[in-house]
DNA sequence: ACTATTTATCGTAATATTGCAATATAACAA
DNA sequence: TTGTTATATTGCAATATTACGATAAATAGT
Protein backbone atom coordinates (compact mmCIF):
# COMPACT_ATOMS: atom_id res chain seq x y z
CA UNK A 1 0.00 0.00 0.00
CA UNK A 2 3.12 2.07 0.35
CA UNK A 3 1.64 3.84 3.25
CA UNK A 4 3.57 3.34 6.66
CA UNK A 5 1.31 1.98 9.61
CA UNK A 6 2.39 4.90 11.93
CA UNK A 7 -0.09 4.61 14.90
CA UNK A 8 1.48 0.98 15.31
CA UNK A 9 4.74 2.96 16.54
CA UNK A 10 5.65 4.98 19.08
CA UNK A 11 6.51 8.80 18.49
CA UNK A 12 10.35 7.98 18.86
CA UNK A 13 9.74 5.33 16.49
CA UNK A 14 8.23 7.65 13.98
CA UNK A 15 10.20 10.74 14.29
CA UNK A 16 13.53 8.68 13.73
CA UNK A 17 11.75 7.43 10.65
CA UNK A 18 11.26 10.31 9.91
CA UNK A 19 15.07 12.17 10.13
CA UNK A 20 15.99 9.06 8.54
CA UNK A 21 13.66 9.16 5.38
CA UNK A 22 15.47 13.35 4.98
CA UNK A 23 19.00 11.99 4.63
CA UNK A 24 17.44 8.75 2.78
CA UNK A 25 18.18 10.34 -0.59
CA UNK A 26 21.61 11.17 -2.29
CA UNK A 27 21.00 14.36 -3.28
CA UNK A 28 19.63 15.49 0.27
CA UNK A 29 22.89 14.56 1.38
CA UNK A 30 24.63 16.44 -1.79
CA UNK A 31 22.90 19.41 0.09
CA UNK A 32 23.44 18.94 3.11
CA UNK A 33 26.83 18.65 2.82
CA UNK A 34 27.24 21.75 0.55
CA UNK A 35 25.54 23.78 3.48
CA UNK A 36 27.89 22.87 5.90
CA UNK A 37 30.81 23.07 3.18
CA UNK A 38 30.27 26.84 2.37
CA UNK A 39 31.17 29.82 4.24
CA UNK A 40 28.02 31.84 3.11
CA UNK A 41 25.15 30.04 2.20
CA UNK A 42 24.81 28.47 -1.26
CA UNK A 43 21.31 28.64 -2.87
CA UNK A 44 21.24 28.31 -6.84
CA UNK A 45 24.45 27.07 -6.92
CA UNK A 46 23.27 24.01 -5.27
CA UNK A 47 21.60 23.02 -8.74
CA UNK A 48 25.43 23.29 -10.61
CA UNK A 49 27.27 21.92 -8.07
CA UNK A 50 24.43 19.10 -7.80
CA UNK A 51 23.51 17.99 -11.44
CA UNK A 52 19.92 17.67 -10.92
CA UNK A 53 17.31 19.98 -12.37
CA UNK A 54 16.24 23.06 -10.75
CA UNK A 55 12.78 22.04 -9.84
CA UNK A 56 14.32 18.79 -8.53
CA UNK A 57 16.62 20.64 -6.18
CA UNK A 58 13.70 23.10 -5.00
CA UNK A 59 11.95 19.89 -4.26
CA UNK A 60 14.05 18.71 -2.10
CA UNK A 61 15.21 22.07 -0.66
CA UNK A 62 11.70 22.40 0.56
CA UNK A 63 11.14 18.75 2.13
CA UNK A 64 14.57 19.19 4.32
CA UNK A 65 13.31 23.05 5.07
CA UNK A 66 9.99 21.03 6.39
CA UNK A 67 11.49 18.94 8.32
CA UNK A 68 13.45 21.79 9.93
CA UNK A 69 16.97 21.27 9.13
CA UNK A 70 17.69 23.91 7.18
CA UNK A 71 16.41 27.76 6.85
CA UNK A 72 15.82 29.77 3.54
CA UNK A 73 16.22 33.58 3.60
CA UNK A 74 15.13 35.83 0.47
CA UNK A 75 18.24 37.78 -0.49
CA UNK A 76 16.60 40.04 -3.88
CA UNK A 77 15.45 37.61 -6.23
CA UNK A 78 17.80 34.69 -4.64
CA UNK A 79 17.22 32.63 -1.55
CA UNK A 80 19.92 31.54 0.39
CA UNK A 81 19.84 28.61 2.93
CA UNK A 82 21.78 27.31 5.73
CA UNK A 83 21.56 24.40 8.42
CA UNK A 84 19.48 25.48 11.35
CA UNK A 85 22.26 24.63 13.79
CA UNK A 86 19.89 24.11 16.70
CA UNK A 87 17.22 21.63 15.06
CA UNK A 88 20.06 19.85 13.69
CA UNK A 89 21.76 19.22 17.08
CA UNK A 90 18.20 18.06 18.24
CA UNK A 91 17.82 15.23 15.72
CA UNK A 92 21.93 14.59 16.03
CA UNK A 93 21.04 13.72 19.51
CA UNK A 94 18.20 11.48 18.64
CA UNK A 95 19.83 9.32 15.90
CA UNK A 96 22.44 8.98 18.35
CA UNK A 97 20.62 7.52 21.36
CA UNK A 98 19.13 4.97 18.38
CA UNK A 99 22.61 3.85 17.32
CA UNK A 100 24.50 3.68 20.57
CA UNK A 101 21.88 1.14 21.36
CA UNK A 102 24.67 -1.55 20.62
CA UNK A 103 26.72 -0.37 23.53
CA UNK A 104 24.64 -1.91 25.90
CA UNK A 105 23.51 -4.65 24.21
CA UNK A 106 24.95 -8.24 24.81
CA UNK A 107 27.36 -10.15 22.08
CA UNK A 108 26.06 -11.34 18.89
CA UNK A 109 24.01 -14.78 19.30
CA UNK A 110 23.57 -16.36 16.02
CA UNK B 1 10.75 9.28 -12.08
CA UNK B 2 11.31 7.72 -8.20
CA UNK B 3 14.78 6.58 -9.74
CA UNK B 4 17.74 8.28 -7.71
CA UNK B 5 20.15 9.52 -9.80
CA UNK B 6 23.40 7.76 -7.88
CA UNK B 7 25.71 8.29 -10.79
CA UNK B 8 26.03 11.97 -9.37
CA UNK B 9 27.14 11.57 -6.33
CA UNK B 10 30.20 10.31 -4.14
CA UNK B 11 30.19 6.64 -3.01
CA UNK B 12 30.07 8.22 0.53
CA UNK B 13 26.49 10.36 -0.24
CA UNK B 14 25.15 6.98 -1.96
CA UNK B 15 26.13 4.91 1.41
CA UNK B 16 24.60 7.25 3.93
CA UNK B 17 21.34 7.68 1.64
CA UNK B 18 21.33 3.81 1.54
CA UNK B 19 21.80 3.51 5.77
CA UNK B 20 19.00 6.07 6.40
CA UNK B 21 16.75 4.26 4.05
CA UNK B 22 17.24 1.48 5.93
CA UNK B 23 15.99 3.41 9.21
CA UNK B 24 13.25 5.41 7.15
CA UNK B 25 10.18 3.17 8.24
CA UNK B 26 9.11 2.67 12.12
CA UNK B 27 8.83 -1.15 11.33
CA UNK B 28 12.54 -1.09 11.07
CA UNK B 29 13.35 1.02 13.67
CA UNK B 30 11.10 -0.91 15.92
CA UNK B 31 12.71 -4.76 14.74
CA UNK B 32 16.21 -2.87 15.22
CA UNK B 33 14.94 -1.75 18.96
CA UNK B 34 13.65 -5.20 19.85
CA UNK B 35 16.73 -7.53 18.78
CA UNK B 36 18.89 -5.02 20.69
CA UNK B 37 16.60 -5.37 24.09
CA UNK B 38 16.12 -9.33 24.08
CA UNK B 39 18.64 -11.35 25.60
CA UNK B 40 18.37 -14.30 22.72
CA UNK B 41 17.57 -13.12 19.62
CA UNK B 42 13.71 -12.93 19.13
CA UNK B 43 12.35 -14.52 15.55
CA UNK B 44 8.59 -14.66 14.37
CA UNK B 45 7.66 -13.03 18.42
CA UNK B 46 8.43 -9.50 15.91
CA UNK B 47 5.32 -10.61 14.45
CA UNK B 48 3.29 -10.29 17.37
CA UNK B 49 5.44 -7.68 19.26
CA UNK B 50 5.19 -5.45 16.37
CA UNK B 51 1.48 -5.18 14.80
CA UNK B 52 1.74 -6.24 11.03
CA UNK B 53 1.60 -8.88 8.87
CA UNK B 54 4.12 -11.54 9.11
CA UNK B 55 4.94 -11.44 5.46
CA UNK B 56 5.03 -8.02 6.19
CA UNK B 57 7.85 -8.57 9.12
CA UNK B 58 9.71 -10.92 6.89
CA UNK B 59 10.40 -8.33 3.99
CA UNK B 60 11.49 -5.79 6.22
CA UNK B 61 13.52 -8.78 7.64
CA UNK B 62 15.13 -9.08 4.31
CA UNK B 63 16.09 -6.03 3.93
CA UNK B 64 18.06 -5.08 7.10
CA UNK B 65 19.71 -8.19 6.06
CA UNK B 66 20.50 -7.62 2.73
CA UNK B 67 21.79 -4.39 4.88
CA UNK B 68 24.27 -6.50 6.51
CA UNK B 69 22.35 -4.68 9.63
CA UNK B 70 21.35 -7.75 11.25
CA UNK B 71 22.24 -11.26 10.42
CA UNK B 72 19.78 -14.36 10.91
CA UNK B 73 20.10 -18.45 12.10
CA UNK B 74 18.26 -20.96 11.70
CA UNK B 75 17.13 -22.83 14.57
CA UNK B 76 14.71 -25.82 14.12
CA UNK B 77 11.49 -24.48 11.91
CA UNK B 78 11.92 -20.73 13.51
CA UNK B 79 14.91 -18.29 12.35
CA UNK B 80 16.98 -16.21 15.06
CA UNK B 81 17.67 -12.70 14.05
CA UNK B 82 20.17 -10.61 15.86
CA UNK B 83 21.98 -7.63 15.09
CA UNK B 84 25.55 -7.82 12.99
CA UNK B 85 27.47 -5.75 15.65
CA UNK B 86 30.54 -5.34 13.52
CA UNK B 87 28.21 -3.78 10.59
CA UNK B 88 26.39 -1.77 13.27
CA UNK B 89 29.66 -0.14 14.09
CA UNK B 90 31.01 0.40 10.94
CA UNK B 91 27.24 2.12 9.66
CA UNK B 92 27.24 3.68 12.92
CA UNK B 93 30.47 5.22 12.12
CA UNK B 94 29.57 6.37 8.78
CA UNK B 95 26.24 8.37 9.91
CA UNK B 96 28.29 10.00 12.49
CA UNK B 97 31.06 11.34 10.34
CA UNK B 98 28.00 12.92 8.02
CA UNK B 99 25.75 14.21 11.25
CA UNK B 100 29.21 15.73 13.11
CA UNK B 101 29.69 18.41 9.93
CA UNK B 102 28.21 20.79 11.99
CA UNK B 103 30.98 21.31 15.00
CA UNK B 104 33.16 22.61 12.34
CA UNK B 105 30.74 24.73 10.30
CA UNK B 106 29.87 28.63 11.13
CA UNK B 107 26.83 30.35 12.80
CA UNK B 108 23.75 29.81 10.89
CA UNK B 109 23.72 32.60 8.23
CA UNK B 110 20.35 32.90 7.84
C1' DA C 1 4.11 -40.39 4.89
C1' DC C 2 1.23 -37.00 7.28
C1' DT C 3 0.57 -33.00 10.03
C1' DA C 4 1.69 -28.86 12.40
C1' DT C 5 4.61 -24.88 12.81
C1' DT C 6 7.46 -21.32 11.15
C1' DT C 7 9.37 -18.46 7.75
C1' DA C 8 9.93 -17.06 2.84
C1' DT C 9 8.19 -15.88 -1.60
C1' DC C 10 4.78 -14.43 -5.10
C1' DG C 11 1.41 -11.55 -6.78
C1' DT C 12 -1.05 -7.55 -6.43
C1' DA C 13 -3.24 -3.14 -4.83
C1' DA C 14 -2.52 1.34 -2.82
C1' DT C 15 0.41 4.95 -2.01
C1' DA C 16 4.96 7.47 -2.08
C1' DT C 17 9.04 9.19 -4.27
C1' DT C 18 11.85 11.04 -7.87
C1' DG C 19 12.63 13.88 -11.78
C1' DC C 20 11.64 17.29 -14.99
C1' DA C 21 9.15 20.36 -18.51
C1' DA C 22 6.20 24.04 -18.32
C1' DT C 23 4.69 27.69 -15.94
C1' DA C 24 3.99 30.88 -12.08
C1' DT C 25 5.83 34.02 -8.75
C1' DA C 26 8.89 37.42 -6.78
C1' DA C 27 12.42 40.92 -6.72
C1' DC C 28 15.31 43.86 -8.87
C1' DA C 29 17.12 46.97 -12.77
C1' DA C 30 16.64 50.03 -16.42
C1' DT D 1 6.28 49.22 -17.25
C1' DT D 2 9.25 45.89 -19.26
C1' DG D 3 12.73 42.72 -19.10
C1' DT D 4 15.84 39.77 -16.46
C1' DT D 5 17.06 36.59 -13.00
C1' DA D 6 16.09 33.30 -9.33
C1' DT D 7 13.13 30.25 -7.09
C1' DA D 8 8.61 27.86 -6.39
C1' DT D 9 4.71 25.33 -7.97
C1' DT D 10 2.03 22.36 -10.98
C1' DG D 11 1.28 18.36 -13.54
C1' DC D 12 2.67 14.19 -14.98
C1' DA D 13 5.34 9.81 -16.07
C1' DA D 14 8.29 6.25 -14.24
C1' DT D 15 9.67 3.73 -10.51
C1' DA D 16 9.82 2.40 -5.48
C1' DT D 17 7.75 1.19 -1.17
C1' DT D 18 4.46 -0.79 1.90
C1' DA D 19 1.15 -4.17 3.16
C1' DC D 20 -0.98 -8.48 2.97
C1' DG D 21 -3.53 -12.79 1.18
C1' DA D 22 -2.27 -16.95 -0.79
C1' DT D 23 0.96 -20.21 -1.14
C1' DA D 24 5.45 -22.47 -1.08
C1' DA D 25 9.38 -24.37 1.44
C1' DA D 26 11.65 -26.22 5.39
C1' DT D 27 11.84 -28.62 9.64
C1' DA D 28 10.18 -31.31 13.49
C1' DG D 29 7.10 -34.55 15.66
C1' DT D 30 4.01 -38.54 15.32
Amino acid sequence: MGLAKTELFTTQQNTIATFAKAFAHPARIAILEQLFKTEGCVCGDLVTEIGLAQPTISQHLKELKNLGLIKGNVEGTSVCYCIDTDNWQQMKQEMEVFMNQDTAAPEDCC
